[in-house]
DNA sequence: AGTATAGGTTTCTATTTGCAACTTAAATTT
DNA sequence: AAATTTAAGTTGCAAATAGAAACCTATACT
């Protein structure tokens, strides 16, 4: 079998102990779940999550400090506060679908309904996967690390695909 | 601003909460990262990730009873144990890689080397996304939640992507 | 036979989680 | 205006989990 390896002296130095710091705690993804669900306030949080209320607020704080909530208190009523999704937050959904995907796929229970579609044409979107340059579909066989400085450049504006991806990081 | 509005008794079947409880606890992805990078024994994952005995030895059980890795005891030296990737462990790639891009466009250091490239023609893969059934990118304003019953089917062979999709989970 | 290695387990301490009660400010009801 | 309710926390304390260090057992090497 092919083998995915990465240059092992430089395993510390990706970005996924970054990411794990701000959500690798108990809790915090399904605060990111509810959060793309549109709930806002803590008491909302609260009755949507079987977690506790310390706990929440702590986490709160945490996903407020790491720039993937913003909380502002509430101009109509004072005693709320509201937290929302940043462009940081919300720049999680992939991650969380893929996530979600697996779930449903190797869970128990392989009931999933409702159901995530595109609103355009209101078809269900395709599993998350990765993908080369030109869009083909790979698999952990087809890929390999190699050095930035040793990559040939593809000019952008002959592949359209850059664009989609320009217009995706814009959102 | 849209709303992507999962309605809410229905929140908790989802698979994350599934997928959490398999890769929600501390060191599980780290220790998923070096599985991908071809680390294999226990001593081996103890010096790549910063993680004590007790700890490593818990993950790698825990890993194992949720069938993300595959315990095997050595055939050429039966002092040592092969820790291997199942199929539900290789299908976590693309969650994987999902994070760690994630980490990697908002962490601090923005230095990402060495680089994921697809093997065939040497060029970096694409940021993980959201795709329509037509390999549309979509982004979480063009989401919206179905009843599976819903949703009208499109005949798969008319659609070149299915076949893709097909493959992919043949890995 | 003696030493080193692989893969754990045990013991003990420190940190984190979670429950329940309390607090404080603002809004609503009476 | 006073009493009550709501929102968003905080505090105190018990239980569970993480982590460091030493220990253990089977196999392999010299």
């Amino acid at each position: 079998m092919r083998e995915l390896r990465e240059p092992l002296q430089q395993l510390a130095e990706c970005g996924l102990p970054t990411a794990l710091e701000a959500m690798g705690e108990r809790w915090s993804f399904m605060i990111l779940r509810a959060a793309f669900n549109g709930v806002r306030h803590f008491e909302e949080f609260l009755s949507e999550i079987s977690i506790a209320r310390n706990i929440l607020a702590n986490r709160l704080t945490r996903l407020t400090e790491s720039g993937i909530l913003h909380r502002t208190p509430c101009p109509d009523d004072r005693r709320k506060v509201e937290y929302r999704l940043t462009k940081k937050g919300l720049d999680l959904l992939p991650t969380m679908i893929a996530l979600r995907q697996w779930g449903e796929k190797w869970g128990t229970g392989v009931l999933s309904n409702p159901v995530l579609v595109d609103d355009r044409d209101r078809q269900p979107i395709l599993p998350i996967t990765i993908r080369s340059h030109d869009e083909r579909v790979l698999g952990h066989m087809d890929l390999c690390w190699m050095n930035s400085a040793d990559i040939t450049p593809i000019s952008a504006d002959t592949h359209e695909v850059d664009d989609r991806v320009r217009k995706l990081s814009a959102i």
